[in-house]
DNA sequence: TCCTCCCGCCAAGCA
DNA sequence: TGCTTGGCGGGAGGA
C-alpha cells in the first residue's frame, strides 16, 4: 500500500467520488500498473478539481479512462479485500451516509451549473454519470426523475437527458402551486389532519369511504405529469407507470409545500395524500411504508436542491418527520412573481409572457373543460365570510355558542390555522391581485354606499402606498396611506424591527391585507419587503431570531408631526403604561431609543359602517356619546384607556369591515388552538339589539383563524375566569429548534388613533405574567377590558379622537414543536 | 425500537 | 430480444 503523496481534506469529496469503493480516510491501495493519471498525485488532484469544475474536461478525461476504470475499480476492490480482514474491509466501505441519495445528488448537481447558458446545452449521459459517480444506474434514475419533475432535466432519448438547470424552476413551481390549488391540497391536508385528531390511522372500509369522499375532487382531476411549455415529457413509460412514477409523486409532494402554510409537510400527511390519490388503494401499512420510502427518496433530492429541509414536528402524538420548504417563494401572479424573482437572488428574473402563461395553464389543466382563471377561491371565501357576517349582524341577537369538548376534538384543523393566519393574509393578497371585476363584484356584495367602487386612477394611486410615505422615516414615523374616497389617510405606526411587509392598498376591496410596513425600509426596497411577506409568513415557526417582532406593541410611539393621528399617538404616549403596553425583558435596549405604536393591526375603516349612516356615526363619534346600540358602530373616544389587567372585562369591537393588516403575533407565543367560548359569557349589559361588534369580532377571529368558521363569540363576553397565562414564559429557544406553544394569552387592542374613520386593531402577546389560577383554561379565551358595561369599555377620554378597546385572547395550551435537524 | 433509505429484484416498456 | 426504466419492498444502518 502506498501513501498518497498529498491528500487534503477539501479533496475528500472528490476522492470519494472518484473512488467510492475505497475508504476515503484510509490509504488507498494502488495497483502496480499505475496509469499516468494517478489520482493520488497533486497533479492529478488538480486535474480532478478542474475536472469537477468543467464537465467537458471531465467528460474527455472520463472517456479516456473509461475503458480502464471498471477494471481498476474491481482490482481495487479485490486488492482491498485481500489486504484487509473481513471486519476491516467492512469498515473500509463507505458508510451508509456516504452512499446516501442526498450525497449522490449533491455530486450529481455539482457536475452541472445551476443556470447553464441557453446556447450551451449540457447533455447527460446516464452511462457516463453512473461510471463517474460509481453508482448503480438505478440510483441515477431516482435523481433524474425528481429533477425531471422540476423540469431541471428532460429526457432526450434513451440514456440521454438534457440539463436545464434552474431556469425553469420558478415557472415550474408556479405551475405546481396552481395545480396544487386546483387539486385542493389544502383541504386534503386539513381533512387528514382532522382525521388524525379524531381517530388513529385505521384502514377500515368505513374510513376509506371517508377518505374517498374527501379526495373525491382530486380523483376527478387525476393529475398527470405537469408539463411546462417547451419542456416535453418523454418518459419511457409514459402510459404505463406514469401515475405512480417518482416524477408525479415528486411534483405532488412539492405542491403540498407550495399550497400549505406554514410550508411544512409531514411525511405522513404527504404519504396519505399520495395514497389517497392513487384511487384509494388499500390504506394498508405496506403501501403506506412504500410511499414513505419513496418520499424519502424524493425528499433527499429536493433537499440537495435546497428546496426543502428536514424538520421534526412534535405534536401530542409524538415526533413526526417533516420537511419544510426552503426554496423560493412562489407568488401567484405575474406581478408578484416578478417581484419575487427580482428579490430572490438565487433565481433569475422570470420573464413570463402572457402566451406562455396561457400555454402553461393549458398544460396544467388538460383534463378540465373550464379552467379559466375566474374567481379565486379565497375571494369566494371572503365574500361568503362577509355575507355571513352581514347576515349575523342583521339577524339573530348574539348569544354565546358553547363549544363542547367534542367540538374541540373535531376541530383538528384549527390548531394549525392560527399558525397559518399570515397565510390567510397572503391568500387575501392573492385575492387582492385579482381583476378589478372581482373587486367590483366584491364591492357590490358589500355596502355599496360605504364602499365606493374604485376608479382606475385611484387604484393606481393606491397601489403605490409606499410612494406616499413621508420622505424621511424615523423608526417611529407613521406610514401614511392615502384614502382618496374619504379624503383621509391611514397612518400606521410600526416598529422597524418587527414590520417587514408592505403591500398595496385598494380601498374598494374591503378586506385588504395590509401587512406591516417596515418604516425604515419600505421606501428604499419595496421588492425586498414584498418578498419577505411570504417568506416570513410561511415560516410561523420563526422566533428565536426575531425576539422583538411581536413585542413592539409594548412600546410607545414617538411623534414628530402634528397630524391628527399623531396627536392621538402623542396623547397615548403621555398616558401611563397600562397592562397592554408592557416592556419585554429582552427588548429593553431597543425600547430606549425606538418606540413604536402598533406592531400590526387590522385596519378598520369606519366608513364602511354597514349600519346607520356614516354621518350618524360620525356625529356620535364626535359627541362621544354613544347609545348602547350604537356603541359598536360609533365613535372612538380619545385616549388610550389605561386599564390594568384585572379590570379587563368587556370589549366592543366596532362593526366595521375589517381590513386585516399583517398581524405579527409572535410565532413563539401563539399556536393554533381551538378556542372555546365560554357559555357563561354573558351579554347582559348590552342591548338585545343586534350587536354588530360581535360579528366583526367573529369575523376577525375567524378570519385570522382564532376560532373556526361557524363558531360565534358572544357579543359582549365578560370575563369570568382568569385565563392562565403562565405558559407565556415557556417559550423555548433552543438552537435549531423553535417551539410554538399554546397556552398563551394574547392581548389585543383596538385603537382609533388615525382618524374617526379608521380603526386599527392590534394583537400582541402578553408579557409574562404571574401564574394565575388554572381552572379556566378551557372555558375562557376571551376577556375584555372596561368592565361588564359595554360603554365603559368604549368610553374613556371624550375628545372624540381616540379610543381603545382591549381584551385578551386565550389560546389553550397545546404544544406544537417544529425542530430542525 | 423506530426511523431512514440503500439495495437490487424484476416487470414494463422501448428500440 | 436485449436493454432501459423504474416500481417496489426487504432489510440493515443509524439515532
Amino acid at each position: 500500500l502506498k501513501t498518497p503523496l498529498k491528500q487534503v481534506a477539501t479533496s475528500q469529496l472528490v476522492l470519494t467520488e472518484r473512488q467510492p469503493d475505497c475508504q476515503p480516510l484510509t490509504t488507498p491501495p494502488k495497483p502496480k500498473e499505475t496509469p499516468p493519471a494517478d489520482p493520488w498525485t497533486p497533479t492529478s488532484n488538480l486535474k480532478m478539481l478542474i475536472s469537477a469544475a468543467s464537465p467537458e474536461i471531465r467528460s474527455r478525461e472520463q472517456r479516456r479512462q473509461l475503458s480502464d476504470s471498471s477494471s481498476e475499480v474491481l482490482q481495487t476492490k479485490h486488492c482491498l479485500q485481500e489486504h484487509l480482514l473481513g471486519d476491516e474491509y467492512e469498515k473500509s466501505q463507505p458508510s451508509r451516509k456516504e452512499k446516501s441519495l442526498g450525497l449522490l445528488c449533491h455530486k450529481f448537481l455539482a457536475r452541472y451549473p445551476d443556470y447553464p447558458s441557453p446556447s450551451q446545452k449540457s447533455y447527460i449521459c446516464l452511462d457516463e454519470v453512473t461510471e463517474e459517480l460509481h453508482v448503480e444506474r438505478r440510483r441515477i434514475y431516482d435523481i433524474v426523475n425528481v429533477l425531471e419533475s422540476l423540469h431541471m432535466v428532460s429526457r432526450l432519448a434513451r440514456n440521454r437527458y438534457v440539463w436545464h438547470g434552474r431556469h425553469n424552476l420558478p415557472q415550474t413551481l408556479l405551475a405546481l402551486k396552481k395545480v396544487g390549488e386546483e387539486n385542493k391540497y389544502i383541504q386534503q391536508i386539513q381533512t387528514i389532519k382532522k382525521r388524525e385528531y379524531e381517530h388513529e390511522f385505521d384502514p377500515d372500509s368505513e374510513r376509506n369511504e371517508e377518505v374517498a369522499s374527501s379526495f373525491g375532487s382530486s380523483e376527478q382531476s387525476e393529475m398527470s405529469f405537469v408539463e411546462l411549455p417547451g419542456v416535453e415529457f418523454r418518459a419511457a413509460s409514459v402510459n404505463g407507470r406514469k401515475y405512480k412514477s417518482l416524477r408525479v409523486m415528486s411534483q405532488k409532494f412539492v405542491m403540498l409545500f407550495l399550497v400549505s402554510t406554514p410550508q411544512i409537510v409531514s411525511l405522513e400527511v404527504a404519504a396519505k395524500i399520495l395514497i389517497g390519490e392513487d384511487q384509494l388503494e388499500d390504506l394498508d401499512k405496506s403501501k403506506f411504508k412504500t410511499k414513505i420510502r419513496r418520499l424519502y427518496d424524493i425528499a433527499n433530492v429536493l433537499s440537495s436542491l435546497k428546496l426543502i429541509k428536514k424538520v421534526h414536528v412534535t405534536e401530542e402524538r409524538g415526533r413526526k418527520p417533516a420537511f419544510k420548504w426552503t426554496g423560493p417563494e412562489v407568488l401567484p401572479n405575474t406581478q408578484d412573481t416578478k417581484l419575487e424573482a427580482t428579490s430572490t437572488t438565487c433565481s433569475p428574473p422570470i420573464s413570463e409572457s402572457i402566451s406562455s402563461k396561457e400555454q402553461c395553464s393549458k398544460a396544467l389543466f388538460p383534463s378540465k373543460g373550464k379552467q379559466n382563471f375566474t374567481r379565486h377561491s379565497s375571494l369566494i371565501k371572503l365574500v361568503k365570510s362577509i355575507e355571513n357576517d352581514r347576515r349575523k349582524i342583521q339577524s339573530a341577537p348574539t348569544s354565546p355558542v358553547k363549544i363542547s369538548a367534542s367540538t374541540y376534538q373535531s376541530l383538528p384543523v384549527f390548531p394549525n390555522t392560527i399558525a397559518q393566519f399570515p397565510a390567510i393574509t397572503k391568500h387575501q393578497l392573492e385575492g387582492q391581485s385579482k381583476t378589478a371585476e372581482e373587486m367590483q363584484m366584491k364591492c357590490a356584495l358589500t355596502s355599496p354606499e360605504a364602499v365606493p367602487k374604485p376608479e382606475p386612477s385611484q387604484q393606481s394611486a393606491l397601489s403605490q402606498p409606499l410612494g406616499v410615505c413621508p420622505a424621511s422615516h424615523s423608526s417611529v414615523s407613521p406610514v401614511i396611506l392615502p384614502h382618496p374616497q374619504s379624503g383621509v389617510s391611514y397612518a400606521i405606526y410600526l416598529h422597524p424591527s418587527q414590520a417587514h411587509t408592505v403591500t398595496t392598498y385598494s380601498p374598494g376591496f374591503m378586506l385588504q391585507p395590509l401587512p406591516c410596513a417596515n418604516v425604515t425600509g419600505i421606501k428604499s426596497n419595496n421588492s425586498q419587503v414584498l418578498n419577505k411577506i411570504t417568506t416570513e409568513e410561511g415560516d410561523t415557526q420563526r422566533g428565536p431570531d426575531e425576539p422583538t417582532k411581536s413585542l413592539a406593541a409594548e412600546e410607545r410611539p414617538e411623534t414628530k408631526s402634528e397630524t391628527s393621528s399623531q396627536r392621538c399617538l402623542k396623547r397615548s404616549q403621555a398616558l401611563p403604561e397600562n397592562n397592554l403596553i408592557k416592556r419585554h425583558k429582552s427588548d429593553e435596549e431597543s425600547l430606549d431609543t425606538s418606540l413604536t405604536f402598533f406592531p400590526s393591526g387590522y385596519l378598520i375603516p369606519l366608513t364602511h359602517c354597514t349600519h346607520g349612516s356614516k354621518a350618524e356615526c360620525s356625529t356620535k363619534e364626535k359627541a362621544g356619546v354613544c347609545s348602547l346600540q350604537h356603541t359598536a358602530y360609533s365613535s372612538p373616544i380619545t385616549g388610550v384607556i389605561p386599564m390594568p389587567a384585572s379590570e379587563l372585562k368587556t370589549v366592543n369591537i366596532p362593526a366595521f369591515h375589517i381590513t386585516p393588516l399583517n398581524i405579527m403575533l409572535s410565532p413563539n407565543s401563539i399556536a393554533a388552538a381551538p378556542v372555546l367560548s365560554n357559555s357563561c359569557l354573558n351579554s347582559s349589559s348590552t342591548s338585545s339589539a343586534p350587536n354588530p361588534s360581535s360579528s366583526a369580532l367573529n369575523f376577525m377571529l375567524q378570519h385570522i383563524g382564532l376560532i373556526p368558521a361557524g363558531v360565534q363569540v358572544p357579543a359582549n363576553p365578560v370575563l369570568q375566569h382568569v385565563p392562565v397565562s403562565s405558559q407565556s414564559e415557556n417559550i423555548s429557544h433552543s438552537s435549531g429548534s423553535t417551539n410554538v406553544q399554546e397556552g398563551k394569552v394574547i392581548e389585543f387592542t383596538f385603537y382609533s388613533p388615525i382618524n374617526e374613520n379608521n380603526f386599527l386593531f392590534s394583537l400582541q402577546p402578553s408579557a409574562p405574567k404571574e401564574p394565575q389560577e388554572p381552572q379556566a383554561i378551557t372555558e375562557n379565551f376571551f376577556r375584555t377590558p372596561g368592565g361588564p358595561n359595554t360603554e365603559s369599555a368604549l368610553s374613556g377620554n371624550s375628545d372624540g379622537t381616540q379610543r381603545t378597546s382591549q381584551g385578551t385572547l386565550y389560546i389553550p395550551q397545546r404544544k406544537l414543536e417544529v425542530s430542525e435537524d
